[in-house]
DNA sequence: TTACATGCAAACCTTTTGCATTACA
DNA sequence: TGTAATGCAAAAGGTTTGCATGTAA
């Protein structure tokens, strides 16, 4: 997306547009990594100074309860955030214990998962959300469990 | 497992048997609740005052590496601790993001996902290691997403 | 007797919050 | 102009670490 539709993204949000919250979505489309609170803070830090950290965790937050944006949570390490693709392109993350890489996995993979969990507990599993947790194809040749 | 069998079960694993360790298992084995560091260091404080802290944080995670004890990565708030369970009653664990409950499921659920994911990836999953987030089933009768 | 475990204090990392001020709409 | 957003500072929550001392084996 180009930089400068993000006020209009945001209006069409019933969002006020400014400086910090289009500094935040431009780190956040600018890569498709996954980047930390910390490390966005970092680089709208050495962009726009006047932008506070706090301010930076706080606009992530209204962009995530808006659709914009999305959070993953890590076992290990601080909550990522990218923009959150349309339904198609979502994913599931896989997080490797031994080397702390994360990966992108196919979405359908939790399908029936999803569903056993509907039907068995009523759970709505929401299989974007948090990482799924073991160990990468490399640090598996490896180590003990 | 009755209290002082600790001490043989520490030898067997090659570590020494101490006041703080066998506190901390004392205190795991008695609840078939998920406590986290925090709850484990105020009740084994309770008991045991000379035992620091700082101590039962290490402590944990010697008797992980031993295979004493698991740990549950939650995506929010603190990881728990339990005594590790023969693998039949090995459980995964669901967290709801609403309410932060955390609600035990059947192993057997992500079985499929465990083999796809080594064919497709490589990637070996420890279902166990870290919960799924998503809604339970009342407050998935509520709010928005 | 010596390597391992602990107490203590302090730092670290990530995130949140109260409050006065600013700026978007 | 009124309300939503921000800057600032401080604290909160969870966890780790360096170092000197203590203790199990």
């Amino acid at each position: 997306m180009s930089g400068d539709d993000w006020s209009a993204r945001l209006h069409e949000l019933g969002l006020r547009s400014t400086e910090a919250r289009t500094a935040v979505l431009d780190v956040v489309s600018e890569t498709s990594e996954h980047l930390s609170a910390e490390q966005i803070a970092a680089v709208v830090a050495a962009r726009t100074p006047t932008v506070h950290r706090a301010t930076v965790f706080r606009t992530l937050e209204r962009l995530v309860s808006a659709g914009l944006v999305a959070h993953v949570h890590l076992p290990h390490g601080a909550t990522t955030y990218h923009l959150r693709r349309p339904a198609e392109r979502m994913h599931i993350h896989l997080s490797c214990r031994a080397c702390g890489e994360v990966l992108d996995a196919e979405p359908d993979l939790l399908d029936d998962v999803v569903t056993a969990l509907r039907d068995r507990y009523g759970f709505e599993l929401q299989p974007a959300h948090s990482a799924l947790s073991g160990r990468c194809a490399s640090c598996s040749a490896g180590e003990s469990p």
